[in-house]
DNA sequence: CGAAGGCTTGATCTCGGTCAAGGCAGGTGG
DNA sequence: CCACCTGCCTTGACCGAGATCAAGCCTTCG
């Protein structure tokens, strides 16, 4: 299977890191349990990876143990890139078989100083990330905890790959979501009563949802 | 006077978009008023700009009135370019006099197919913006407002041309601030207050503080 | 001189954090 | 098979940090 194609498939968000070209012979695959660690947040910087299925968490620890989810990671996105020398945050599996590809980061480099279609590639890649982060931005400066749900939801909805009939699935705890949007466990989940008693969104168990109302999501949301 | 000369007096948060290459004969000078727009939310993203003096802010519209501020831009820092075709932020100038170079973006983009000196540099601005972007990610992810203030007086520290003696400039208002961190102007007065009668920070006047006991105010925005 | 914008401080109210408890599903061991 | 545990999720009660409302001061500008 190749990479590029594979990564055309899902993953509207990061398109795929390259066409049929040599780099689907850089990788290393590798498959992960749920809970493992990618790469620590001090870690060196010395590789690129890629999520090929299942989903993982970019986190921050603080010096008292809270911890800022920075993203979320899906299958296409491409992620481990920086300019320094190490890492700033540390990456962990959510699902068990969640798999990477691994690239190393001086060869990445070669090949954007010799290839200069995947130069580009990558470019769009980096930009593409910028336009999301900015949105994230966005998200978090919202107010209100219903807002910042709501924002959540319609994210997750327009990342996932979507199961049939716009069931969005939610690999994440509601813990995971907590903190990544700076709110308190409970809050995320009064507010996802609330969406879901006021008619706005669907479970069909905890962790798959749908959105019945969108227009009262994205009023919530407010943008 | 050259861009990049330029580019590298101050500013050690973006690098310099080029060095004494092409580039500097590329780009269009030109000064602003207070307030004044650079670009508007929807306009496309046809070029590119490098701030040269001045200060900026880079923000985002809700529905209702509410503004987020998603980013400040200091000297040195280059924006507006972007993976889709228009900008999702506004871009106004905050002091008056404000400089910037236009890039045209498709000019650009045939400079970093043809000289990939150039493209590597623009490539590492785009990751270096993905750093700075993730800090900011953590700073919005602090919950008290004294973390985020302190957080945000940090990062201003660190981004100021330095002046006499540690004293650091403020270009922005108070209104500016809370934007940018999501909360009331009257809760980053009275943070900037809190912080100042316990010795943290001394102001010279509104717009201009000195950091007096640097590691107290690390300590407030623990990380 | 007055008006306007920016900044600070006080008073009140509210949203969400925190603490506490209980339900539910899955896994393990007796 | 059941008992038990653990992790995850939800709900309730209470409290406090910060939003909101209100007022006053200062500087700047016409």
């Amino acid at each position: 299977m190749q990479l590029a194609t594979l990564s055309a498939q899902h993953a509207p968000r990061t398109p795929p890191i390259a066409r049929p070209s040599p780099v689907d012979s850089l990788g290393t695959w590798r498959s992960y349990e749920a809970g493992e660690t990618v790469y620590g947040q001090e870690d060196g910087a010395d590789y690129w990876y890629q999520l090929v299925d299942g989903a993982a968490r970019k986190c921050a620890l603080t010096s008292e143990g809270r911890r800022q989810i920075v993203d979320f990671l899906m299958p296409g996105d491409l992620f481990g890139f920086h300019a320094g020398s190490r890492h700033d945050c540390s990456v962990e599996c959510i699902t068990s078989g969640t798999t990477m590809v691994r690239f190393q980061r001086q060869q990445m480099e070669l090949l954007m100083e010799s290839d200069r279609h995947f130069a580009r590639r990558v470019r769009e890649i980096a930009f593409a990330s910028i336009d999301r982060m900015q949105l994230r931005t966005i998200l978090l400066g919202r107010s209100r905890a219903l807002e910042r749900v709501s924002g959540f939801l319609i994210e997750m909805a327009s990342r996932a790959q979507l199961e049939t009939e716009g069931l969005v699935g939610l690999p994440m705890s509601r813990y995971d979501i907590a903190d990544y949007l700076a709110i308190a466990v409970e809050t995320v989940s009064r507010s996802l009563t609330t969406l879901r008693s006021e008619q706005v969104i669907a479970f069909l168990d905890t962790r798959h949802f749908r959105i019945v109302n969108r227009r009262a999501l994205e009023a919530q949301c407010c943008n």
